[in-house]
DNA sequence: GAATGCTTGTTAAATTCTTGACAAGCCCCC
DNA sequence: GGGGGCTTGTCAAGAATTTAACAAGCATTC
């Protein structure tokens, strides 16, 4: 789309939460609000919130301050929550199901449409009103399919594998909770690694310091 | 204790990172490395691993490098996987039972000891070999094993409820799943935030640009 | 045991990010 | 419909972070 990409990745990290912190307002019947009354719930300046809305154009008006739908709408176009980006997910254990039962996809501009382990007692099981399916279909299913977004739930040892096979047949993004970087080893691909791991030991080292 | 408190979140953002490529080189039976080799394979500059090290002290040597063992255990320490704060887990449902699955609490400074559910059909199940308590019974259990670190996996509706309560009863660290930002309602506490729509909406940013 | 080559710790420069300030302009009340 | 009060968009200053550069010093080789 074309967007600027030098948006830096400081403001796309705020840019979620500004979505979500709308929503809540939206659920409140609140319509309209200023920088400095949004600043101050989630802790931030105004002087951030206007800068960072303007790397994308002038959604407020002076007087008046933000249209909390229309800004909201916009985010969201932002962020791409209007797509429909075809979405598969590898691994269906706890991880897997948990990740079903906690985010909605549609919400977020994606479509789960196929679920795969090699566990044969969770292949034709029900995920998310899903069938899972054998892995070893996965590579017809994309041949057919066509998906965009592969959801990486499988341990560390198979995810290389299966990551190096899914870039073969086409798939160029990933969301990845396997425990390594999938970025670092291939070239032209979008990843969002998740690394929980890692935000339980920024806690521990908060506490102890 | 008494870290110098003026590391910045960058840097402590990092450490745990460095601390998973170590574990890799472990594994993989090397002994040493030099700030240009982990910096390649970590896709980022020698500069920045030696100066994010430094904050900490001097690991290294001229003309040798790390030691990789050492400096894994520098780094554990600083990040506190040598201390064994009681934890205890609110809400079993899908997530919560995927985090204990995932997560190794103990090599990460953290004992899991108590969960907690308000769900009759979820109490008396066994997870992490643990079995599953009433939420009736949470304040009678803090006030006599007053735990460190609350893992909060409950939807947002009660999220805030029990956190004031745990608050009362002493808990003063919150690993947060729920979707809120804890810290913001709430002082003298450590608070991580995991926002996992935060980032597959940052994956789909990256995708339409 | 001296010389060469690495590699660190550290300082300084460059870059990026955040905050503050203010003119321009819209809203709302009278 | 005019005036006072907000609030934005933007520019500039300030702070923080990242990168580059280099002297000091250890390891390794001959």
């Amino acid at each position: 789309m074309a967007k600027n990409s030098d948006i830096s990745a400081s403001v796309i990290k705020r840019l979620p939460r500004y979505y979500s912190y709308l929503e809540d307002l939206i659920e409140e019947n609140v319509e309209r609000i200023s920088s400095k009354d949004l600043a101050q719930r989630m802790k931030t300046t105004a002087s951030q919130i206007r800068q960072d809305l303007n790397c994308f154009g002038g959604f407020g008006q002076q007087g008046y301050g933000y249209n909390i739908k229309a800004l909201h709408e916009e985010i969201g176009s932002i962020l791409g929550v209007d797509k429909e980006y075809k979405t598969i997910m590898i691994g269906a254990g706890n991880l897997g199901k948990a990740i079903t039962s906690q985010i909605s996809f549609e919400k977020k501009g994606c479509r789960l449409t196929a679920i795969f382990d090699n566990d044969p007692k969770i292949i034709g099981q029900t995920v998310a009103g899903i069938e899972v399916s054998d892995i070893k279909n996965l590579e017809s299913y994309c041949k057919v399919n066509t998906p965009s977004i592969a959801v990486l739930c499988l341990p560390k040892e198979n995810a290389f594998g299966v990551a190096k096979k899914l870039i073969e047949l086409g798939v160029k993004s990933f969301w990845n909770f396997s425990h390594f970087d999938l970025n670092l080893h291939f070239d032209n691909i979008v990843v969002e690694n998740v690394h929980l791991g890692d935000s339980l030991l920024t806690l521990t080292y908060k506490i102890s310091s």
